[in-house]
DNA sequence: TGTGACATGTAATATGTTACATGATTGA
DNA sequence: TCAATCATGTAACATATTACATGTCACA
């Protein structure tokens, strides 16, 4: 982790939850941290929990280095201050749309399930059959409610362009258990 | 990064990192610290670097709570200790194959693909056109890769499932971004 | 008047990354 | 002998998590 998922911000690029984050008022702003927090909270990804640790001194580092300012014009709810992507900020984002190696954005991915997989064999056939099952249910559930967020999802099509890379990548990955446990029942 | 990924070590159960080198000794051991470390430096997943201060602490803290001892019998190439899991460490990986939240092995996982497609309109049009057809390149020549690797495998059945699995998710990233161009270019 | 949402932040903790440092062993 | 590999580790740093703490505002 880490790993590779954050780079350091001292070298100038910023990390993927500052360009998410960064992104995200780029596309959605001026908001307050908290509404970024309720946000990454309420999103299904399951990577970033929106932690205030996390937000609060991340939206203070872009500020700093005046990636983002403070809004003269809008505020949250009860006042609080919400921000707005500078120029400077809007050429990081560039920059950080292109890694400096490219083919990072499509290695192979952290997936647990798939982590797991390497060590069923040590359950019981009893305890594997019914661990595929939970997958394939959670799973199948996963995809279900993707769907109808796609559906009723009213944005841009970049957003919706990423919802259905989601939806893809949880259809294949159910594919992917069902097909493991007709194998196995033969 | 790190994120719900790694869970508390202190909590008594394993984080990501540490159920999968327990399960890695769990299957291919005993083997030393510095093989753990090469085989996650060469393995194509990108989550975790293999990094020592990442390993040696814990591979200290898994010996430290008896989950791995020194093999008596086994050494590396050199003299170096070679690890090997304990029934302790067999029990302590089972409950790591069961969280207690079934539902978070199967959620939207991180994707810095994705979370850029959400930012991607940022970019000129032909800046665009450019990110999405290296997207590809390089998503059909790991696709490739993975297809032979696969194929070249001579692992157990639960390796080879594993790594079907990456497999059919890097398909299934490739066959989206290729609707999108296509999409895009009409 | 109190409950819930808005709002901001800090402290303790965990743990990963990079970079550095050291040394043994094997084979060309 | 010299390079590569095996082998182990630490220090500085970044940064996310949980838990805690504080306060405001709208509304029932």
């Amino acid at each position: 982790m880490p790993e590779r998922t954050t780079t350091r911000s001292a070298t100038g690029r910023l990390s993927e939850l500052e360009g998410a984050v960064l992104g995200l008022l780029w596309r959605a702003g001026p908001m307050t941290a908290h509404a970024v927090r309720q946000i990454f909270h309420d999103s299904p990804t399951s990577h970033f929990s929106g932690s205030a640790g996390a937000i609060y001194p991340l939206i203070r580092r872009l500020h700093d280095t005046s990636l983002i300012a403070k809004s003269p014009d809008a505020a949250g709810a009860k006042g609080g201050a919400a921000y707005t992507i500078t120029p400077k900020g809007r050429s990081a984002l560039k920059a950080w749309m292109q890694p400096h190696d490219p083919a990072w954005l499509t290695t192979v991915m952290f997936d647990p399930l798939r982590t797991r997989m390497l060590t069923i064999g040590i359950l019981t056939p009893r305890q594997r059959a019914t661990f595929l099952e939970h997958a394939e249910r959670e799973l199948g559930a996963a995809a279900q409610q993707q769907a109808v967020e796609l559906l009723e999802a009213n944005t841009d099509e970049w957003t919706a362009a990423a919802l259905q890379g989601a939806l893809a990548v949880t259809r294949a990955r159910l594919r992917w258990i069902r097909s493991l446990r007709r194998d196995r029942s033969n």
